[in-house]
RNA sequence: GGCGGAGUGGCCGAGUGGCUCAGGCAAGGGCCUGCAAAGCCCUGUACGCGGGUUCGAUUCCCGCCUCCGCCUCCA
């Protein structure tokens, strides 16, 4: 059984077959620095965490590569605006993008190349390209020739290079053709420009992937991810530029899609965001993450707050059956992941069906839990854990586990003078006085602390939210 | 105008030419429980509209309607 995955150039789903045996090689366009993170940017990164996971899962060594493009048009007009410097604002907003990812359990990717690092690199392409007559030097800004390379230019976004729609109304006095686009723009004052042949400029945006991506990963690597409205132009002249100047680049094209906010894709120019740092005010970062990472990842997510009130009831009747094992029959280690749960996952990374296996699992464990088959609860749990864990929402791992904020010494406190007023509750029940037993159950509600009595005796845990 | 995606039971969301058509949430009934909670069992006659192909279509084909996206910065 192999894993396939839909391919955005050839519209097919295809079995995944890795450049070497043994190594997958993958290329995610992550951030422009430019603002704050919202959902659909974090979907993003968790969908390729995901598929990241699964592929060392089947025995891959996953070498990812997701960018950070900390120099850009908006960047500087965001940061002159707020009278910052251009490079504090793009900091700035790597952290956050940084922190959103590392509190959503995004494992880190084995590099982030940051675009004003790799000048020399994108230097060098735009050299290659110009000297194979596909870009051309105007005025010091220097641009990629598409008719130079009509032939499969489109490929990758099914467009026609004669259909395609012009933006006549600003072509740049330099370009040869409206569908041209800019290699390298050429220092205006007051900008931050870096030297090259052809003048001082900074690099235009598709670039730094082209050059990132093959310098990390070699000129041709397995897959390049990213948003679905990056396939045109982005991913397009990113393929373009690179082929023409002689490398196989990417081998699958893998293009998540968005999140919604009232059937309108969220986007900072629609100004309907979904912040992290509020939604995270919220649920848990580990229920937010379940939210984004169970529909299929080429499906739109409707964002709502029913939708992520629901994620998050579901995600607790998983949690707390583990929890129930591990109360009940000490600590279970993760195993291996059911053959439903696979395949799904083998099949384009089939997100929904795969948790349904993970339910299924779950509904078993429990009917075993409560006939007391120990074992076979277990069993279910240890695989249940594994399953989750190719999800990053392993809830007993390293990662979730004890992040609940208060520290051990507070917790210890807390807990003795709960497990004491439980006593004083358990004294009360068995004196049958349960007046008394219901109001120290209130009394516990109120402080923020649910109690639940169960066959192993009564369970507290902190109500969040 | 060009290219692409979507419309499934109260809701979310898979999937398939017919056989009981995932899973979750919500709802109703039951078991369990001092109560509550959790858990388990049972309950749903769905597939945008109109044609066609077929013994049989939600699933294939044609047309239509509606929504969304890309073609300009965008995860």
């Amino acid at each position: 059984m192999s894993l396939y995955l839909h391919d955005t150039a050839s519209r097919t789903t295809r079995e995944f077959q890795p450049r070497q045996e043994g190594l997958a090689t993958l290329y995610l366009c992550g951030a422009t620095v430019q603002d704050l993170p919202h959902v659909g940017h974090v979907r993003s990164g968790l969908n390729f965490d995901v598929l990241r996971r699964w592929l060392t899962h089947l025995g891959y060594e996953v070498r990812l590569v997701r960018n950070v493009t900390d120099i850009d048009d908006k960047i500087l007009a965001k940061a002159a605006e707020a009278g910052r410097p251009w490079w504090e604002w793009a900091a700035t907003h790597e952290r956050a993008f940084e922190d959103a990812y590392d509190r959503l359990g995004c494992l880190p990717p084995s590099a982030t190349p940051r675009a004003t690092g790799h000048i020399t690199q994108m230097v060098e392409l735009v050299q290659r390209l110009i000297d194979r007559d596909h870009a051309y030097a105007a005025d010091g800004d220097v641009y990629f020739s598409v008719p130079s390379f009509l032939e499969s230019y489109g490929r990758l976004s099914g467009q026609r290079p004669e259909e395609m729609q012009q933006a006549e109304e600003a072509v740049p006095a330099g370009k040869r053709d409206p569908r041209d686009f800019t290699l390298w723009k050429s220092a205006k004052p007051g900008e931050p420009s870096w030297p090259a042949p052809w003048g001082r400029g900074r690099p235009g945006w598709h670039l730094e992937c082209s050059a990132m991506s093959t310098y990390y990963l070699g000129e041709e690597f397995d897959i390049h991810g990213g948003g679905l409205d990056l396939v045109f132009p982005h991913h397009e002249n990113e393929l373009a530029q690179s082929n023409a100047a002689g490398d196989g680049f990417a081998r699958y094209w893998l293009h998540n899609s968005w999140v919604t906010a009232s059937g309108e894709k969220m986007s900072k120019s629609l100004g309907n965001t979904l912040g992290i740092a509020a939604l995270l005010q919220r649920v848990r970062p580990v229920e937010l993450r379940y939210y984004l990472v169970v529909p299929h990842y080429r499906s739109t997510v409707e964002f709502s707050d029913e939708g992520l009130d629901e994620a998050v009831a579901t995600f607790r009747r998983i949690e707390s059956f583990l929890h129930r094992v591990v109360r009940r029959t000490g600590e279970v280690e993760p195993s291996g992941v059911t053959e439903e749960f696979a395949a799904a996952m083998n099949d384009d990374l089939g997100t929904p069906q795969a948790i349904a296996a993970v339910h299924n699992v779950v509904r078993e464990a429990n009917s075993a839990l409560d006939a007391g088959e120990d074992d076979s609860a277990r069993e279910g749990a240890a695989r249940v854990r594994a399953m989750l864990d190719v999800f990053g929402l392993d809830p007993l791992a390293p990662h979730w586990a004890g992040r609940e904020g208060a520290s051990d010494e507070a917790h210890r406190a807390l807990s003795a003078l709960v497990d004491d007023l439980l006593e004083q509750r358990g004294q009360a029940r068995a004196d049958r006085d349960f007046a008394t037993a219901d109001a120290v159950r209130d009394r516990l509600h109120a402080c923020g602390i649910a109690v639940e009595d169960t066959p192993d005796g009564p369970m507290w845990t902190l109500k969040d939210g």
